[in-house]
DNA sequence: GCCGATTTGTCCGTATGTATC
DNA sequence: CGATACATACGGACAAATCGG
């Protein structure tokens, strides 16, 4: 747990936006004045409002000044751009989570799996069906795919858990980045029948489709989410870059 | 258009990947080598680099070096991350776009209104319907709320082509970031007309809401994207930071 | 319109820490 | 242990945009 000095900065700033320390459409104190603030110097600093830019919570202006942006989303929403755990977001957003795990099994991967998963036919992995409550209603059909020999040891009590509080904690894996693509598909019965659907109703869901990697540089996870539509909700801030 | 030197090296690294330069799963050149080749500080090597983790092109591993893990996006994917206009979007992957302008009007918006779109009630603004083609087939029905008072002098014939590069070239406008969020929403009559849909086949499509600043901190546009569900692609990567 | 002060953007050189091999 | 590689941090210099007098 060794922090930086512009995490703990980003962490601050990011505090004081979120609780009207800085008023909404107003200027945060200039470069300078911050920087002795914090007793630190003027790349730190930037660093750390880098960080605020790309997060939508404030917006630099040269020859200006750095405007707050910064308006609370309304909903639950998964954020873009982090690697979150279910359980992570869920407490994050004050809410109450609950897992169940439907299916632990482990199999060798076959020619069809290998090509929506991405990983080679053979290679031995840990299947999991979890089903994803928040506050009592289930919202996420979760298929999971780990790579057993990057993650050994994983029961169903674990999955029951969390998966990556294992990974990080137990076998001091480092988990890096996750590539994502997010698409509408056709509901399943399966997919009816645990999230308490009625394909009369939305007929389609959200699936997102991710493949996760270590700091080996190795793919040791496939998941993907599928989730009730009506409660789907996904936000993301763009930043626009010289063209 | 100065270019800066970060910039210039971060292109340069990213079609290296691209065009497998750089193996996948191999280690780029360490960064003093790199420093040398561009005859740059370490400072502005690194910023190029960061970009590209960001980007899911390379993943950094201290004492070990940066690896490249690059994989090309099958399909034509909507890149997370960055603002980038329909048709800048289509033509980089490749596609003709075409875009037919259905509605072109002004209002000011009322109170239901105002709460979708985030623009106070009575606010003067461009209401633009359209529908925008991939090599010929429609893929994305999109309602447009521009305010009138900072994209003055928009027309039908504007709409037709590209309303940002009017917006940046024509008007000097600097568009900053966009606030999207990401939700699956029930089909209406006039989404199946439009984009050749039948509701006995996918009852609902994805949508991607958004709101656009300019760089005077203005919220100019609210634009409600309503995608084809068989073909709606959302790429992201995301990256794990220290817990 | 000009000038100077302020503020952010870019870039450099260097020092030190930490992980890997 | 030393060499290599990336991570963090500092301080300084100049450029570019904005604003007020």
């Amino acid at each position: 747990m060794p922090k930086a000095i512009y995490e703990t900065i980003y962490k601050d700033l990011k505090q004081k936006i979120e609780t009207d320390v800085f008023a909404y459409q107003e200027l945060l104190p200039s470069e300078n004045t911050l920087i002795q603030t914090y007793g630190c110097s003027r790349n730190t600093l930037r660093r750390a409002v880098g960080r605020l830019v790309t997060d939508g919570y404030v917006q630099t202006m040269q020859g200006k000044g750095v405007r707050n942006i910064y308006q609370p989303i309304s909903q639950t929403a998964f954020t873009i751009g982090e690697i979150e755990s279910f359980r992570e977001s869920a407490i994050r957003n004050g809410h109450h989570p609950h897992t169940s795990v439907l299916l632990f099994t482990e199999f060798a991967v076959n020619r069809k799996q290998a090509q929506s998963t991405g990983f080679p036919v053979g290679t031995e992995i840990y299947y999991i069906q979890r089903l994803h409550y928040l506050d009592d209603i289930p919202l996420i059909l979760n298929h999971n795919y780990f790579l057993k020999e990057a993650t050994p040891g994983l029961t169903k009590e674990i999955a029951e858990n969390s998966i990556y509080q294992y990974l990080e904690d137990t076998l001091q894996m480092t988990i890096v980045n996750s590539k994502r693509i997010m698409t509408v598909e056709k509901m399943t019965q399966i997919d009816e029948k645990y999230l308490n659907m009625n394909a009369e109703d939305y007929n389609c869901m959200a699936v997102v489709s991710s493949q996760t990697y270590n700091s080996d540089g190795v793919m040791f996870e496939y998941t993907q989410s599928r989730h009730r539509p009506d409660y789907f909700r996904f936000y993301d801030n763009a930043v626009r870059r010289s063209v």
